[in-house]
DNA sequence: CGATGGTGCGGGTATATACCCGCACCCATG
DNA sequence: CATGGGTGCGGGTATATACCCGCACCATCG
Protein backbone atom coordinates (compact mmCIF):
# COMPACT_ATOMS: atom_id res chain seq x y z
CA UNK A 1 0.00 0.00 0.00
CA UNK A 2 1.76 3.08 -1.14
CA UNK A 3 0.48 5.15 2.03
CA UNK A 4 1.78 8.26 0.97
CA UNK A 5 -0.94 8.88 -1.53
CA UNK A 6 -3.17 10.91 0.25
CA UNK A 7 -7.46 9.79 0.47
CA UNK A 8 -7.99 13.47 0.43
CA UNK A 9 -5.84 14.53 -2.46
CA UNK A 10 -6.95 12.17 -4.66
CA UNK A 11 -10.57 12.76 -4.57
CA UNK A 12 -9.96 16.73 -4.96
CA UNK A 13 -7.73 15.47 -8.28
CA UNK A 14 -10.87 13.37 -9.37
CA UNK A 15 -13.40 15.74 -8.35
CA UNK A 16 -11.57 18.58 -10.59
CA UNK A 17 -11.34 16.54 -12.88
CA UNK A 18 -14.61 15.11 -13.53
CA UNK A 19 -16.11 18.33 -12.92
CA UNK A 20 -14.17 20.22 -15.74
CA UNK A 21 -15.54 16.66 -17.44
CA UNK A 22 -19.07 17.68 -17.05
CA UNK A 23 -18.81 21.06 -17.19
CA UNK A 24 -17.79 20.56 -20.67
CA UNK A 25 -20.65 18.69 -22.04
CA UNK A 26 -22.94 21.29 -20.50
CA UNK A 27 -20.78 24.40 -21.95
CA UNK A 28 -23.30 25.26 -24.65
CA UNK A 29 -25.63 25.69 -22.35
CA UNK A 30 -23.53 28.09 -21.03
CA UNK A 31 -23.73 26.53 -17.09
CA UNK A 32 -20.95 24.75 -15.61
CA UNK A 33 -22.50 21.48 -13.18
CA UNK A 34 -22.39 23.11 -9.88
CA UNK A 35 -24.83 25.36 -11.80
CA UNK A 36 -26.58 22.45 -13.21
CA UNK A 37 -27.61 20.65 -10.47
CA UNK A 38 -28.31 23.94 -8.12
CA UNK A 39 -30.46 24.93 -10.81
CA UNK A 40 -32.31 21.20 -11.11
CA UNK A 41 -32.87 20.93 -7.43
CA UNK A 42 -34.66 25.05 -7.31
CA UNK A 43 -36.64 22.96 -9.93
CA UNK A 44 -37.19 19.79 -7.85
CA UNK A 45 -37.98 21.86 -4.82
CA UNK A 46 -39.48 25.42 -5.94
CA UNK A 47 -40.37 27.71 -4.62
CA UNK A 48 -37.64 27.49 -1.79
CA UNK A 49 -35.95 29.66 0.37
CA UNK A 50 -32.52 30.25 0.24
CA UNK A 51 -31.78 28.53 3.93
CA UNK A 52 -34.21 25.70 2.88
CA UNK A 53 -32.51 25.05 -0.39
CA UNK A 54 -28.87 25.17 1.47
CA UNK A 55 -29.62 22.72 3.42
CA UNK A 56 -30.99 20.55 0.65
CA UNK A 57 -27.80 20.38 -1.59
CA UNK A 58 -25.67 20.79 1.65
CA UNK A 59 -23.54 23.36 0.84
CA UNK A 60 -23.28 26.83 2.86
CA UNK A 61 -26.59 29.15 2.53
CA UNK A 62 -23.92 32.23 1.91
CA UNK A 63 -22.89 29.98 -1.28
CA UNK A 64 -26.07 29.14 -2.30
CA UNK A 65 -26.82 32.85 -2.15
CA UNK A 66 -24.25 34.10 -4.19
CA UNK A 67 -24.34 31.10 -6.72
CA UNK A 68 -28.07 31.91 -6.95
CA UNK A 69 -27.32 35.34 -7.81
CA UNK A 70 -25.39 34.34 -10.74
CA UNK A 71 -28.22 32.45 -11.71
CA UNK A 72 -30.65 35.28 -11.37
CA UNK A 73 -28.43 37.53 -13.41
CA UNK A 74 -28.20 35.01 -16.44
CA UNK A 75 -32.18 35.37 -16.23
CA UNK A 76 -32.61 31.36 -15.13
CA UNK A 77 -33.82 31.71 -12.24
CA UNK A 78 -36.31 34.65 -10.51
CA UNK A 79 -36.35 35.75 -6.74
CA UNK A 80 -39.79 36.69 -5.31
CA UNK A 81 -40.87 36.97 -1.77
CA UNK A 82 -43.86 35.44 0.13
CA UNK A 83 -46.04 36.94 3.19
CA UNK A 84 -42.91 36.59 5.43
CA UNK A 85 -40.95 39.38 3.92
CA UNK A 86 -37.57 37.85 4.87
CA UNK A 87 -37.98 35.20 3.24
CA UNK A 88 -36.96 35.10 -0.46
CA UNK A 89 -38.86 32.55 -2.73
CA UNK A 90 -36.52 30.99 -4.92
CA UNK A 91 -38.01 29.45 -8.38
CA UNK A 92 -37.06 28.92 -11.66
CA UNK A 93 -37.77 31.15 -14.99
CA UNK A 94 -38.98 29.86 -18.49
CA UNK A 95 -35.92 30.72 -19.49
CA UNK A 96 -34.62 28.23 -16.87
CA UNK A 97 -37.30 25.37 -17.27
CA UNK A 98 -35.87 25.59 -20.95
CA UNK A 99 -32.31 24.74 -19.83
CA UNK A 100 -33.15 21.85 -18.01
CA UNK A 101 -34.77 20.64 -21.19
CA UNK A 102 -31.97 21.25 -23.50
CA UNK A 103 -29.65 19.64 -20.61
CA UNK A 104 -31.06 16.60 -19.48
CA UNK A 105 -29.64 14.74 -22.61
CA UNK A 106 -26.02 16.71 -22.06
CA UNK A 107 -26.22 15.12 -18.91
CA UNK A 108 -27.65 11.95 -19.74
CA UNK A 109 -24.72 11.64 -21.81
CA UNK A 110 -21.96 12.35 -19.74
CA UNK A 111 -23.27 10.07 -17.01
CA UNK A 112 -23.68 7.36 -19.46
CA UNK A 113 -19.97 7.65 -20.44
CA UNK A 114 -18.69 7.40 -17.27
CA UNK A 115 -20.96 4.26 -16.27
CA UNK A 116 -19.67 2.86 -19.40
CA UNK A 117 -15.87 3.59 -18.35
CA UNK A 118 -16.36 2.61 -15.74
CA UNK A 119 -18.45 -0.59 -15.60
CA UNK A 120 -21.66 -0.90 -14.04
CA UNK A 121 -20.38 -2.82 -10.69
CA UNK A 122 -17.27 -0.51 -10.53
CA UNK A 123 -20.50 2.40 -11.09
CA UNK A 124 -21.94 1.08 -7.51
CA UNK A 125 -18.63 0.82 -6.13
CA UNK A 126 -18.40 4.13 -6.37
CA UNK A 127 -21.41 5.59 -5.26
CA UNK A 128 -21.81 3.35 -2.11
CA UNK A 129 -17.65 4.57 -1.25
CA UNK A 130 -18.77 8.28 -1.53
CA UNK A 131 -22.03 7.96 0.26
CA UNK A 132 -19.97 6.10 2.97
CA UNK A 133 -17.15 8.57 3.37
CA UNK B 1 -30.26 2.30 -10.21
CA UNK B 2 -30.85 5.89 -9.31
CA UNK B 3 -29.48 7.40 -12.24
CA UNK B 4 -30.89 11.15 -10.64
CA UNK B 5 -27.83 10.88 -8.34
CA UNK B 6 -25.53 13.11 -10.43
CA UNK B 7 -21.66 11.07 -9.52
CA UNK B 8 -20.14 14.35 -10.13
CA UNK B 9 -22.16 15.85 -7.31
CA UNK B 10 -21.54 13.04 -5.14
CA UNK B 11 -17.54 13.52 -5.81
CA UNK B 12 -17.65 17.22 -5.08
CA UNK B 13 -20.05 16.49 -1.64
CA UNK B 14 -17.54 13.49 -0.63
CA UNK B 15 -14.57 15.83 -1.70
CA UNK B 16 -15.64 18.96 0.63
CA UNK B 17 -16.77 16.21 3.45
CA UNK B 18 -13.14 14.51 3.41
CA UNK B 19 -11.08 17.72 3.02
CA UNK B 20 -13.43 19.67 5.80
CA UNK B 21 -12.44 16.07 7.86
CA UNK B 22 -8.74 16.41 7.32
CA UNK B 23 -8.51 20.08 7.56
CA UNK B 24 -9.96 19.67 11.26
CA UNK B 25 -7.25 17.36 11.87
CA UNK B 26 -4.33 19.61 11.11
CA UNK B 27 -6.11 22.79 12.46
CA UNK B 28 -3.89 22.54 15.31
CA UNK B 29 -0.77 23.01 12.87
CA UNK B 30 -2.79 25.95 11.16
CA UNK B 31 -3.01 24.92 7.91
CA UNK B 32 -5.50 22.96 5.80
CA UNK B 33 -5.02 19.81 3.72
CA UNK B 34 -4.27 21.52 0.31
CA UNK B 35 -1.49 23.51 2.21
CA UNK B 36 -0.33 20.58 3.93
CA UNK B 37 -0.26 18.68 0.87
CA UNK B 38 1.41 21.05 -0.98
CA UNK B 39 4.23 21.62 1.63
CA UNK B 40 4.66 17.98 1.37
CA UNK B 41 5.37 18.04 -2.09
CA UNK B 42 7.85 21.12 -1.76
CA UNK B 43 9.77 18.97 1.15
CA UNK B 44 10.26 16.06 -1.56
CA UNK B 45 11.25 18.31 -4.59
CA UNK B 46 13.01 21.58 -3.46
CA UNK B 47 13.74 23.44 -4.91
CA UNK B 48 11.24 23.80 -7.62
CA UNK B 49 10.03 26.74 -9.80
CA UNK B 50 6.37 27.56 -9.67
CA UNK B 51 5.57 26.00 -13.25
CA UNK B 52 7.43 22.54 -12.20
CA UNK B 53 5.33 22.25 -8.67
CA UNK B 54 2.31 23.22 -10.50
CA UNK B 55 2.64 20.44 -12.66
CA UNK B 56 3.65 17.78 -10.70
CA UNK B 57 0.36 18.72 -7.96
CA UNK B 58 -1.71 19.32 -11.01
CA UNK B 59 -2.96 22.31 -10.42
CA UNK B 60 -2.95 25.53 -12.60
CA UNK B 61 0.10 27.67 -12.44
CA UNK B 62 -1.56 30.84 -10.87
CA UNK B 63 -3.53 28.63 -8.29
CA UNK B 64 -0.01 27.10 -7.02
CA UNK B 65 1.53 30.51 -7.07
CA UNK B 66 -1.05 32.39 -5.06
CA UNK B 67 -1.02 29.04 -2.40
CA UNK B 68 2.69 29.51 -2.41
CA UNK B 69 2.97 33.35 -1.62
CA UNK B 70 0.38 32.24 1.44
CA UNK B 71 2.79 30.13 2.78
CA UNK B 72 5.12 32.44 2.11
CA UNK B 73 3.60 34.98 4.36
CA UNK B 74 2.90 31.92 6.95
CA UNK B 75 6.99 31.83 7.06
CA UNK B 76 6.68 28.29 5.71
CA UNK B 77 8.32 28.10 2.91
CA UNK B 78 11.54 30.38 0.94
CA UNK B 79 11.09 31.63 -2.16
CA UNK B 80 14.54 32.33 -4.27
CA UNK B 81 16.03 32.48 -7.18
CA UNK B 82 18.37 30.96 -9.36
CA UNK B 83 20.89 31.94 -12.48
CA UNK B 84 17.70 32.52 -14.20
CA UNK B 85 16.12 35.62 -12.77
CA UNK B 86 12.85 34.48 -14.23
CA UNK B 87 12.74 30.98 -12.00
CA UNK B 88 11.75 31.38 -8.97
CA UNK B 89 13.16 28.25 -6.76
CA UNK B 90 10.22 27.43 -3.97
CA UNK B 91 11.82 25.55 -0.69
CA UNK B 92 10.66 24.98 2.60
CA UNK B 93 12.01 27.51 5.66
CA UNK B 94 13.14 25.60 9.24
CA UNK B 95 9.85 26.23 10.09
CA UNK B 96 7.88 24.44 6.79
CA UNK B 97 10.41 21.03 7.99
CA UNK B 98 9.74 21.09 12.07
CA UNK B 99 5.23 21.33 10.77
CA UNK B 100 5.62 18.43 8.36
CA UNK B 101 7.23 16.66 10.87
CA UNK B 102 4.77 18.00 13.60
CA UNK B 103 1.84 17.23 10.86
CA UNK B 104 3.08 13.54 10.19
CA UNK B 105 1.47 11.61 13.21
CA UNK B 106 -1.74 13.89 12.75
CA UNK B 107 -2.35 13.05 9.01
CA UNK B 108 -1.27 9.56 9.55
CA UNK B 109 -4.20 9.60 12.03
CA UNK B 110 -6.79 10.54 9.69
CA UNK B 111 -5.50 8.59 6.80
CA UNK B 112 -5.63 5.18 8.94
CA UNK B 113 -8.96 6.07 10.38
CA UNK B 114 -10.71 6.79 6.61
CA UNK B 115 -8.63 3.41 5.85
CA UNK B 116 -10.52 2.00 9.00
CA UNK B 117 -13.73 3.39 8.51
CA UNK B 118 -13.97 1.55 5.11
CA UNK B 119 -11.75 -1.31 5.74
CA UNK B 120 -8.89 -2.51 3.38
CA UNK B 121 -10.72 -3.51 0.54
CA UNK B 122 -13.05 -0.97 0.09
CA UNK B 123 -9.65 1.63 0.94
CA UNK B 124 -8.17 0.09 -2.17
CA UNK B 125 -11.47 0.12 -4.17
CA UNK B 126 -11.62 3.76 -3.38
CA UNK B 127 -8.03 4.40 -4.80
CA UNK B 128 -8.37 2.15 -8.05
CA UNK B 129 -11.23 4.32 -8.74
CA UNK B 130 -10.22 7.41 -8.13
CA UNK B 131 -7.86 6.95 -10.15
CA UNK B 132 -9.97 5.20 -12.77
CA UNK B 133 -11.82 8.51 -13.70
C1' DC C 1 -47.40 46.14 24.58
C1' DG C 2 -42.46 45.89 24.96
C1' DA C 3 -38.33 42.94 25.30
C1' DT C 4 -36.13 38.81 23.66
C1' DG C 5 -34.80 35.08 20.97
C1' DG C 6 -35.05 32.73 16.62
C1' DT C 7 -34.74 32.93 11.68
C1' DG C 8 -33.66 34.87 7.03
C1' DC C 9 -30.69 37.51 4.44
C1' DG C 10 -26.70 40.34 2.74
C1' DG C 11 -21.96 41.90 3.24
C1' DG C 12 -17.17 41.31 4.33
C1' DT C 13 -13.13 38.50 4.27
C1' DA C 14 -10.22 34.59 3.13
C1' DT C 15 -8.90 30.78 0.44
C1' DA C 16 -9.22 27.58 -3.69
C1' DT C 17 -9.38 27.19 -8.40
C1' DA C 18 -9.22 28.42 -13.27
C1' DC C 19 -8.39 31.24 -17.40
C1' DC C 20 -6.24 34.98 -20.03
C1' DC C 21 -2.97 38.64 -20.74
C1' DG C 22 1.21 41.10 -20.50
C1' DC C 23 5.97 41.60 -19.12
C1' DA C 24 10.67 39.82 -18.53
C1' DC C 25 14.19 37.02 -19.82
C1' DC C 26 16.74 33.37 -22.23
C1' DC C 27 18.33 31.17 -26.33
C1' DA C 28 18.66 30.06 -31.12
C1' DT C 29 18.64 31.44 -35.81
C1' DG C 30 19.72 34.41 -39.36
C1' DC D 1 24.11 41.36 -33.05
C1' DA D 2 19.04 41.80 -33.81
C1' DT D 3 14.77 39.50 -33.89
C1' DG D 4 11.53 36.15 -32.48
C1' DG D 5 9.79 32.12 -30.14
C1' DG D 6 9.61 29.72 -25.84
C1' DT D 7 9.33 29.89 -20.94
C1' DG D 8 8.55 31.83 -16.23
C1' DC D 9 6.07 34.88 -13.58
C1' DG D 10 2.55 38.21 -11.79
C1' DG D 11 -1.87 40.52 -12.22
C1' DG D 12 -6.71 40.71 -13.31
C1' DT D 13 -11.15 38.57 -13.26
C1' DA D 14 -14.61 35.14 -12.23
C1' DT D 15 -16.53 31.53 -9.62
C1' DA D 16 -16.75 28.20 -5.59
C1' DT D 17 -16.66 27.67 -0.91
C1' DA D 18 -16.62 28.74 3.98
C1' DC D 19 -17.00 31.57 8.19
C1' DC D 20 -18.52 35.52 10.92
C1' DC D 21 -21.19 39.64 11.71
C1' DG D 22 -24.93 42.71 11.56
C1' DC D 23 -29.55 43.99 10.18
C1' DA D 24 -34.47 43.02 9.59
C1' DC D 25 -38.42 40.80 10.81
C1' DC D 26 -41.48 37.58 13.20
C1' DA D 27 -43.44 35.29 17.14
C1' DT D 28 -43.78 34.61 21.77
C1' DC D 29 -43.41 35.48 26.65
C1' DG D 30 -43.80 38.32 30.42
Amino acid sequence: MPSDTCHCILLRKASRKLSSYYDEALAPLGVNIGQFSLLRNIHRLQPISLTELAAQVELDRSTVGRNTKVLERMGLVAISHGEDQREALISLSEEGKLLLKRGAPLWDGVQDEIEARLGAEKTRQLQELLVAL
